[in-house]
DNA sequence: TGTACATCAGTGAACGCGCGTTCACTGATGTAC
DNA sequence: TGTACATCAGTGAACGCGCGTTCACTGATGTAC
């Protein structure tokens, strides 16, 4: 978006930028609340491409249009825009699931319908999710923890909701929490699958496969006798 | 292991440290993959802590005990190193794997024979296992693809080893490369969380409720019609 | 076995580069009177 | 409404650092005679 010499930089300088898209309605409040949003978009961006680890300040900085040193009036470090980014991401995704819950779904389809909005909500917030698959498993051992934390909070909700099924009823909270745990893991397989598919053929053949696997995996708990 | 002030360094330098184990039986040849295989150990050793993309070139050969300029005597880049890496740790799960297949385990305790397999063999090649596992959905594209295509014959094999099972043999291919991964991606998770699980306690948790997770799915499969 | 030459793994110095962080600054926005 | 001062988001220059890569080199190992 910038140009990288530093007398084209200086044509497109952040000053005329925002007095694009704002002329002088904006406050310095709400100035300052658009950089950071941008310098958060920006990050955001370029993890599609790189990991958290490999991502730099100054490319942060680059992509959002601001100078290096501008980033310490909104962050403390990289590490805290990374926590940010992790937030903000499990925000969407814990959205997305609390529409589904509200949605109620058809009994006869929860399968399909949760595949389907499990894929429609990967589709919209893809770089949110990239985020997280990626840095779910990766060097900085705080997002690490931090994603971990928020996913083992989403499988307890979900164990939770299971427990209102007329067969699970019965199901110690434990093997409640197992069962989560499947889905969960499978539900994040699937969107990780997901990332690479771009044309229509491939993701429809991935709905497919994530609905039979889900259906093995409901067939053998209608099987299951929790001890 | 080496000190890093230039004076101390060159007192421990690679040739007087290979004299050291070797005195004069070695050939040119023996040193020359001796030093190789000391690259790939100080790699894997490093790749405990850090992702791949946020490894130098420098850290490695500070690591390994030699000038960063040797390096290119062995690798042509670190790209390089990376598939190598990646070959070498699937190796050792092949191995791994086979291991398994020519054990015969008892039909009765599949299951707990195979997690307790995969427990211990993530417990020896702890690197290698934290390595594919973090590179796996990781921001280097070619380690990423090159991981996936390992995972994918590996699972293709089970699902043959699959069809040879009673219940199964009467299941599409398609079925049987589903339930496949079904089985392969819950090991992925199995072998993830023990990445950070050190105590005998947590171990033996996970142990437990891995099997736990695999046989919900198995009585899943024992009601599973293949069409 | 002894000598002269070739090979080549590893060295160490040098390079240009992008990095994170600091600092005094600027000038538009906000506030007190 | 107008003026004087305070605030503070963003600037731009500077710093020291570790990086990947290159290069001519060294000296032990290997080979030909």
């Amino acid at each position: 978006m910038n140009s990288r010499t530093p007398s084209s930089r200086s044509e497109h300088s952040s000053r005329s930028r925002s007095r694009e898209k704002s002329r002088d309605t904006l406050s310095r409040e709400e100035r300052k609340e658009a950089t950071r949003r941008a310098i958060v978009a920006a990050a955001l961006h370029l993890l599609a491409e790189r990991s958290f680890s490999a991502l730099s300040l100054r490319e942060v900085t680059r992509e959002a249009g601001i100078v290096p040193a501008a980033f310490y009036r909104h962050f403390e470090s990289m590490e805290a825009l990374g926590l940010v980014l992790i937030d903000e991401s499990f925000r969407a995704l814990r959205d997305m699931l609390r529409g589904a819950r509200a949605g109620k779904l058809d009994p006869n389809r929860v399968i399909e319908s949760s595949v389907d909005i499990l894929i429609d909500g990967v589709q919209q917030r893809r770089e949110h999710w990239r985020f997280i698959g990626r840095e779910r498993s990766t060097g900085v051992t705080v997002l690490r923890y931090a994603i971990r934390t928020e996913i083992r909070l989403i499988t307890s909700e979900l164990a939770i909701d299971l427990a209102r099924f007329p067969n699970l009823n019965t199901w110690t909270s434990e093997d409640l929490n197992i069962l989560a745990s499947v889905f969960v893991n499978s539900m994040i397989v699937i969107a990780e699958s997901l990332e690479d598919a771009t044309d229509p053929a491939s993701i429809e053949e991935i709905r497919r496969v994530a609905v039979k696997q889900l259906r093995m995996i409901t067939v053998g708990v209608a099987g299951w006798r929790s001890s």
